[in-house]
DNA sequence: CTCAATATACCGGATTTCCGGTATTGCGCC
DNA sequence: GGCGCAATACCGGAAATCCGGTATATTGAG
C-alpha cells in the first residue's frame, strides 16, 4: 500500500548536503530515532548520483539541499527521480521564504524542510513522504522554526570564528578597510570573509546583514 | 564665596541648542526645579551671542549644544567667554564619545553632558558648575546614560515620522531605490532622509545605523 | 599522504552609497 | 504674515560596496 521497502525496518534515508557539519549532526539526529536511518550521506550530487546508480539499493528518501556549489539541488532532482522514481526527495533550505521551493516541487520533490527544524519535525515529515503524502505544510515548518529560532541561536548559520570576528567589527560602523586595518588582513581577504558570510546568512548588503544577525542575536 | 549670582535666587541659565524639541523639553525640566531657572533659549549661535553682547545681565550658566548648523557650539566658547568670562559653559552632545568634548575644554567649557541624562543629573550638573567645579564626570553621565537608554527608548533621537518609516525599510534590506519605489518617492528624496537620519543617529554608513537603531531598539 | 576546509590575497567592473550642496512647497505657530 | 520646519526633489563627484572570478598556503581528518 504505502512504499517499496521491507515494513519491519526502519526508513532508509540519504542526506546530500555540502555543509558536512549539518550533515552529520543531522544524520546523528535522525539514527536516534527509532524510525529512520540515515545510510549514507553525500556532499555532492555528483558523488550521490553515482552512487544512486552504481547502488542496488535506493532509499526511501532523500533529503536534498537546494543550494550547493558546482551542481545545484534544484538541478538533482530530475535526475535522481530518472535513476529511482520510487524515492521520496524532501528538499532543505536554510532561509525563510525560498523561491526556488516552487521550482523543486514542480520537478518532482515531495516536499521541503527548513534546517532549523527540529529533529521531530524533520523525521515526521520524512515518514510522511515515505507513506507518500503530498508536500510538507509548510506553515508547520515555519511556525516551528520560529519557536526554534529564539533558543538554539548556537551558529545556526556555521560561520567560522574569522567569519564571526568580522561580522563583529561590520557591527560596529567599521568600513572594510577599517576591518582590514583592524585585523591585520589585506583589504581583499576581508572582502571575500565578507562574501562568505553574505551567502550563509542569505543577505546581500551591509544592512541587510546587520539587521539578521541582531535579529539573530549573533552580535 | 561661590558665584557672582545673588544668593536666594535660582541659577539663572540659557539654553544654546537647535534642536527645538529638547530645547523646549530640557528648560520645562529645568523649571520644574528649585534651583534652576532657564531664562533664555536660543536656536543658533548668532542669535544667542546678539543677546549676550546688548542685555546687561548674563547668565550664571550656558547650556550649549555642540553640533549646530552654521556656528559650531565648538566655536562660541570662545566668543562667550570673552564677553562674559564669569559664566560657565557646560557642552551638551548626543554622542557616547564624542572627540569635541577635549577640544571644547581646551576652549573654556567648565563640562559637558550627555542629551539623555536624566533632569535631575542636569541640574545637578548645573549647579556645581556654579560652584566652580572642574568638569563633570564622564563616568557619571555614562553610567546614567546606560541605564535611561534601556527604558524611555522613546524618540530620543527627534526622528521625523518620515524618518521612521526610512530606517524600518532600510532594516530589511531594501536599497535607496528599493525605499524610493516602497514609499513613492524619489530617489534623492529617500538619500536627503538617510543623510539626515545618519546626522541625528550620528553614524555614517548603513551599518552603523541599524547596528544602533538594532541596539537602541528604534526597529 | 591526500583531501577538504579555512584563511589568505588579488582583480575589475557594475552598482550603490556617501556627502555637500541647492531649491521648492506646504503647514503650523507666534 | 512671516518664520521655521518637514518633506520633497535634484546634482555630481568621491568613496565604498557588491559580485564573480582566480589562486595559494596551511592545517586537520581520514
Amino acid at each position: 500500500m504505502h512504499s517499496p521497502q521491507n515494513k519491519n525496518c526502519r526508513i532508509p534515508v540519504w542526506i546530500i548536503d555540502d555543509n558536512k557539519e549539518f550533515c552529520f549532526i543531522l544524520s546523528e539526529a535522525l539514527n536516534l530515532s527509532g524510525t529512520v536511518e540515515c545510510q549514507k550521506r553525500f556532499h555532492s550530487c555528483k558523488s550521490a548520483l553515482q552512487a544512486l546508480t552504481t547502488e542496488d539499493s535506493p532509499p526511501s528518501v532523500i533529503l536534498l539541499d537546494i543550494k550547493m556549489p558546482k551542481m545545484s539541488g534544484l538541478d538533482a532532482i530530475t535526475s535522481i527521480k530518472s535513476v529511482t522514481s520510487a524515492t521520496q526527495i524532501i528538499m532543505l533550505t536554510s532561509y525563510d521564504l525560498d523561491e526556488n521551493i516552487r521550482t523543486a516541487m514542480n520537478r518532482g520533490a515531495s516536499g521541503y524542510l527548513l534546517k532549523s527544524c527540529t529533529p521531530v519535525e524533520i523525521i515526521n515529515a520524512i515518514e510522511k513522504a515515505q507513506k507518500g503524502d503530498s508536500p510538507v505544510d509548510p506553515m508547520i515548518t515555519k511556525r516551528v522554526m520560529d519557536a526554534f529560532l529564539l533558543q538554539s541561536s548556537e551558529n545556526r548559520y556555521f560561520l567560522t570564528s574569522r567569519e564571526k570576528d568580522i561580522l563583529q567589527c561590520l557591527a560596529s560602523d567599521l568600513t572594510v578597510q577599517d576591518v582590514a586595518s583592524k585585523l591585520n588582513l589585506s583589504y581583499f581577504t576581508v572582502d571575500t570573509h565578507i562574501k562568505n558570510i553574505y551567502q550563509k546568512l542569505n543577505v546581500h548588503n551591509r544592512q541587510g546583514l546587520v539587521t539578521k544577525a541582531s535579529k539573530e542575536r549573533l552580535i
